[in-house]
DNA sequence: TCCTTTACGTACATAGTGTATGTATCCTAT
DNA sequence: ATAGGATACATACACTATGTACGTAAAGGA
């Protein structure tokens, strides 16, 4: 026989919504640690004090759970480079450089790295990975790069690779210290540099 | 009751390195296809005409086998890359050079990206991806690296990046067309011009 | 106050992994 | 040559995790 523990009523509106919060925290809490498929739904339920029940009825299964955690931090991602390039004047290629150097810090905080980086594109696959990639993230690379002049012909393969460097950068500076963070935002601004100057294509 | 489809005496010595081939080859196709966690271990056993048995016997667990996998691909991609990189003379930028394009062409090719790029870091853990990652391929773009002449401090950094890049444009040229992969090979260049020349950093 | 909807909890069906066990064949030592 | 272990599988079973069907109680409007 199952006893509330807390004789809170857990069933009003506001209630609820708090509760779906609480498993969206445990959720990247547990993702961010321990992966994927190491983590089951009732772990994250007892983590978040309900049962696989309540999970599943505010996300409706274990990967509509992690498509959440993932799509709530890669907001908080956007946000952080969105405001930095804002704050940092009209010049578009400093808007670039500085939104670049953002991304790097914010997506290497609050355990974001792991489950964007890494477990994102495998679990929810390509095409899903991708699609939610491009429409909050790769985007303002994208158009921040164009503004800057970047060949028309070179611009979607300019935007992959400096994307795939910084977060290989991101996934490295996670794993060592922050003296490698420097070194890390060095090496980025050469490459912005190279993906600008025409005069460095070619061998 | 199972029947023996081919009365071929399968125990021999031969024949078992015949069939744990067998189920490799399997083991490729399938997760390179389907993914790790889609594909399921009986799924291996059928395709390669045994049963689970024979898998574990050989593989002591589907890690292990997604392991040999992956390894056995990582080792077809270096070899491609250093035999290019030796044929293109005694020049280590030209080897650099030579060595990073065979490695963009022998990774988009047999379903080797989906297994390396992908899947496996997640799949085996960050730890023991960078440990067989780096014995094998990234070794070599860091010695190169190292042999043009790049900054101590940031060669690291460097390869990490550059290495991403690659990975990156891989699974963009894996993606799209062959038109796209011209593309990736010219940016690609850009981006290793400025790995090397000093008087591209900074802002 | 009734009635539908929401918000959970519980029980179960199913699939997949890993392991223990059985058996036939190979290899080696005597 | 043969006995005895080791090898190469196949089979059966235990356990875990997912997802779903169902039950219940409270919320909120009619």
């Amino acid at each position: 026989m199952y006893v509330k523990e807390d004789d809170m009523p857990r069933a009003s509106a506001a209630a609820a919504a708090q509760t779906a919060q609480d498993i969206l925290a445990a959720a990247i809490d547990l993702f961010s640690e321990h992966g994927f498929s190491a983590v089951s739904v009732d772990d994250v339920a007892r983590q978040a004090h309900v049962t696989r029940g309540a999970v599943y009825h505010h996300y409706n299964n274990k990967l509509g759970l992690f498509s959440a955690a993932a799509e709530k931090l890669q907001n908080r991602v956007a946000d952080a480079v969105v405001a930095a390039a804002e704050n940092s004047g009209e010049d578009p290629l400093r808007q670039l450089r500085t939104g670049c150097h953002a991304f790097l810090d914010a997506i290497t905080t609050e355990s974001a790295a792991r489950i964007l980086l890494a477990e994102a594109p495998t679990v929810l696959g390509w095409c899903q990975w991708r699609r939610m990639d491009s429409e909050n993230s790769v985007v303002h690379l994208r158009d921040a790069l164009e503004a800057t002049g970047v060949a028309p012909h070179l611009l979607e393969a300019t935007t992959a690779q400096l994307s795939g460097a910084m977060n290989e950068a991101a996934l490295w500076i996670v794993e060592g210290g922050s003296a490698d963070r420097d070194a890390a935002h060095e090496v980025l601004d050469r490459l912005i540099n190279a993906a600008l100057d025409p005069s460095t294509g070619g061998p």
